[in-house]
Parts: structure tokens; C-alpha cells; sequence
DNA sequence: ACCTAGAATGGATTCATTCCATAAAACACT
DNA sequence: AGTGTTTTATGGAATGAATCCATTCTAGGT
């Protein structure tokens, strides 16, 4: 913990969330501050991290916290086929994922080239298509 | 039900489940019959179909025999974010799905020029990538 | 026709998540 | 600083999807 006494810097937790019209209070700084400490933790990560840092906290309080910063675009949940879901600072910069078949470990991964991939999709249907979602399956050193 | 007595054509359920080298039962042909009649039918529909052709089914025994048929590569499941697993026949041909996020419909799409996205990863992070999964979401024309 | 491995049954159980009513606390306004 | 209104947290129960288990049944080889 950095001692920054007074600090309004606009990357803080209590900045961020009152930017995003949310109220302060003390699960929601815990829980963004353990999404920072956990890339792409699952919900019992969260609470479990929460909880270590404030004492106690409810499991519906997180799950609730979550939702509001998913809602407000602070947070980006993925759910991997076969796992619960996971949560990310959300970055906006449309990274995919790479994930581990074995043991579920997630990496980001920037697309080809900086290019959003396909695009162009030969047959719509007539969607409205507003993301490319892409995953990549595989096996992680460790699990190779 | 179109008469086809004796029939020995090779994409019966019954052919297929024999050349998959799995055990012929009336609830995998009933399972694999109700995959044909809905395009990305969830455990649900599947369950509901199958009862209403054989008059009963427990609810494991389409469980397992979707198992089986996925470890066969028989049938493929995908697990859009969001709803329950869905399952269509495996066509091996690498195409992707279109979802509404309104009304959870899904449609199959062949990536653009028919090239499989995004193969080339920028930092793979020593992982053995075997699949790349997209997912397009967006809103279907009933929805929008 | 018989035997045995594999499949189906019914019942209970897990896991992740959501719903509900009540109690607490954050921010707006004196 | 005190008060009030509205949002948030709590604790407990409930849901939906899927899996586990022991028992019974059956497909298909001998």
C-alpha cells in the first residue's frame, strides 16, 4: 500500500466509482481494488479477497457490487464455457481471451494486427451486430 | 416422418451412433432426432422433445447421452454468456454463432472468406491455441 | 438364450447465482 | 452538524442448471 495521503489521482477506486455516478462505499472500493490485485478472478476469489481486506462483507454485497460496476462499464465479465463467471477492469480496448482447457487460466490477447476479427460476417440475418467476442482454446505451458 | 422402412442411409442417428462406436438406445436416437428438428436447442427443449417421442426419459439420461454424443463429437456444445448450454449437431466446419442478447436466438455464420479469425496471436503466451471460438452479438431483426 | 459391460432410473446433491425483506449507511438539504 | 430520502448491505431462502450416486435394466457379443 503506497502512501499517498489525500490523493485524488483518477485512477482510484472512490475517483473512478464517483465518475460513474456510483456512491462510495467501502465493499465497492475493496472489490475494484481486488480486481486489480486478481486478473480475471471468479466471484469466490472476489468475495474471498474482499472479505480478507474488510473483515467481513456478504456474498450478495459483492454479487451485488459486481453487478453495479458491470452495469456502469467498470468492470467486463467473461464466462468462459465450463467456469464460473470472471471479472476484469474493464479497458475498452477489445482484447480477446486465451484460455487453458486444463486448468482455466486466462490470458488477454490483442487481435491480429489491432484489427477487430471478422467482421464482416457473410450472412447476418438481418442482426444488428454490435461485438466480436473471440476465444481461444488451448493448453497453457504449465499444463502442456 | 418420411417412410424410408430398412432404411441403411449413413446420417441416421442409429448409423451414426454405430460408427461413433457408441451402443444403440432409444434415448440417444430420440436426442439425436430432436437436435436435427431444433437448430441449438438447450438441455431443456432437448429433454421436453425426446419425452414427448419416447413417453418417458429421465432427466440424466439426456444428460448423459449428450455427454456421450459430445465425447464422440457427435453433437457440439457451445455456452453462449448469459444461458444455458446449447448443443447442435458436430458439422467439423469451423463456423461461428450470431446471438441476440434480447431474445437469445443464435445463428450459425461462416467467418468471412471462409478463413478461420484471428489465427495469428500477437503474444500467446507459450499456449498450444487449437481453437479459435467467436461469438457475434448484436440484436436480431424481431428484436431490434 | 445367456452374460456382462454399458446405459437408464430416481433421488439426492452441488455450485453459481438471484430473490426477498429488513437493517444500515451514503449523500443531499437544511 | 442533524435530518431525511434513497441506495446499499445483510442474512436467509430459493432458483436453475448440471452432476453424483446406487440400483435396475438392456444392448449386443458369445
Amino acid at each position: 500500500m503506497t502512501d499517498t495521503t489525500h490523493a485524488h489521482r483518477i485512477d482510484e477506486p472512490s475517483a473512478l466509482l464517483r465518475a460513474a455516478g456510483l456512491r462510495v462505499t467501502a465493499p465497492r472500493v475493496a472489490v475494484l481494488a481486488a480486481l486489480r490485485e486478481h486478473r480475471h478472478a471468479d466471484a469466490d476469489t472476489l468475495i474471498a479477497t474482499t472479505r480478507a481486506r474488510l473483515g467481513s462483507v456478504s456474498t450478495q454485497a459483492v454479487y451485488d457490487v459486481l453487478k453495479a460496476l458491470v452495469d456502469a462499464g467498470l468492470v467486463r465479465r467473461i464466462e468462459p464455457a465450463g467456469s464460473p463467471a470472471r471479472y476484469e477492469p474493464h479497458t475498452h480496448d477489445n482484447h480477446h481471451h486465451l484460455v487453458c482447457r486444463t486448468c482455466g487460466r486466462i490470458e488477454d490477447v490483442d487481435c491480429a494486427a489491432g484489427r477487430r476479427p471478422c467482421l464482416d460476417v457473410v450472412d447476418d440475418f438481418g442482426f444488428t451486430i454490435d461485438e466480436a467476442e473471440v476465444v481461444y482454446w488451448g493448453q497453457c505451458p504449465d499444463c502442456a
